[in-house]
DNA sequence: TCAAAAGTGTTGAACATACACCCATGT
DNA sequence: ACATGGGTGTATGTTCAACACTTTTGA
């Protein structure tokens, strides 16, 4: 290689989103050990010598929410490098962004057992290293997501209705939207979501189709703005 | 910390892409050393002991463009860090975009005499490591963002005219767009650009109206679609 | 005078918003 | 019966795509 590089230990963040209760919440944890022991930070966990960077998430995100195999989204958000980030030395943590439907709380007896679910807008101030600027980082990131994307179905269970979908991009972008207007433009856009030939009154009134996520690309999202209609 | 941390290389990797003569062209070198020698690659460089990513993505950036002060738009992409990717050990890449208007070729002399502007089309399957991925990936992430952000300009020199801009979106998208339509959009566009008040002939014909990009925000950036419009 | 590019006007289609209204269930 | 939420219809306004047309230069 070359003379003297630097070594640098690697880490893998993770932002875990659900909501739950009208509520965006992410999965954080109550740190057992110093520094910034007893403070709220974010799971994650170092990268293996051997390990691909998604590889170390995935079984990061296995072991904090008790789930043996996630499945829900993940994607890479950013990684974080500043020289003075962690006080036990040079630290480079690759964060993940995960959306989650509204897991149980992870159980006790697990790795998991000092994670739970705080509603985003409680973290501001409360947590560890620079955690605050990735959560916020990765607030940003879903937001701009259900704008351009069909991801908000990540947010849901296996099949949802449409009411549900909605009220995923309400609480993500804290607007009201029209529920039938979105009904509307959700259902006409091919390859969105498709009607999986079920009815549920779980939500209450007349009973709503339900839906699971569109198997086949959308060719041509349609953008989803956090306007009124 | 803790115990037997592995410890890994960083490495930052730039995409540097430009508009010149109606093409997307990246900015490689030609590796002067193992592994990969005679071959090429992105340009880049490791992480100092001391050094923030982005500072050290620009330092790269001054180095490899000959520029003392890089003026353009930089964000990072993402982190490539497969066990394989680097045949001497475990390296982590960080890798960044940068756009840039049409710079001059490098000069010799500097660290950048080995490199030189190439469409993107004509690198497929020539470049070392992972880069042709690192590329691909570039390549989309700045296709996406002119659709929804007003960062065109960024391919731009100071002053444009709105028919230069244009000129951007069809090459990267690579799709013909109605200069009147276009034209309309962008000057109508509260923030996207701005104009300069003066006029040139450059493109020949009638003159035209001098911008350069807006200063403030765009509060709702409008959607540019790659369509026949 | 002609070619070339800038820029404006106009029109029909597509889409978005707002909201009236009916439907199907639980209580 | 009535409250609750699902879902359709429709009017109105806005934006978009297409293109006719005028303006201003260089050759």
């Amino acid at each position: 290689m070359d003379v003297a590089l630097p070594k640098m230990t690697v880490a893998v963040d993770l932002v875990i989103l659900t909501v739950r209760q009208d509520l965006l919440c992410a999965l954080v944890i109550n740190r057992a050990i110093e520094p910034f022991k007893g403070q709220r930070a974010l799971p994650g966990g170092f990268v293996l010598d051997d390990e691909d960077l998604e590889e170390a998430a995935r079984r990061e995100l296995g072991e904090e929410t008790g789930l043996v195999e996630f499945r829900g989204h993940l994607e890479q958000l950013g990684t974080y490098g500043a020289p003075g980030r962690d006080p036990r030395g040079r630290v480079i943590a690759v964060a993940y962004l995960a959306l989650a439907p509204d897991l149980p709380t992870p159980e006790a007896g697990s790795d998991a057992a000092a994670a739970e679910w705080v509603p985003v807008e409680s973290l501001a101030g409360t947590l560890a290293f620079d955690h605050e600027q990735i959560l916020s980082d990765a607030i940003d990131r879903a937001r701009a997501k259900l704008e351009y994307t069909p991801l908000a179905g990540a947010f849901c269970t296996d099949t949802f209705t449409i009411a549900e979908l909605r009220r995923v991009y309400e609480v993500v972008w804290g607007v009201a939207l029209d529920p039938r207007n979105f009904h509307r433009k959700v259902t006409s856009t091919e390859g969105f979501v498709e009607p999986v030939g079920e009815r549920t009154t779980r939500d209450g009134g007349r009973p709503a189709q339900l839906y699971r996520v569109g198997g086949a690309e959308v060719l041509q999202p349609p953008v989803m703005r956090p306007g009124v209609g």
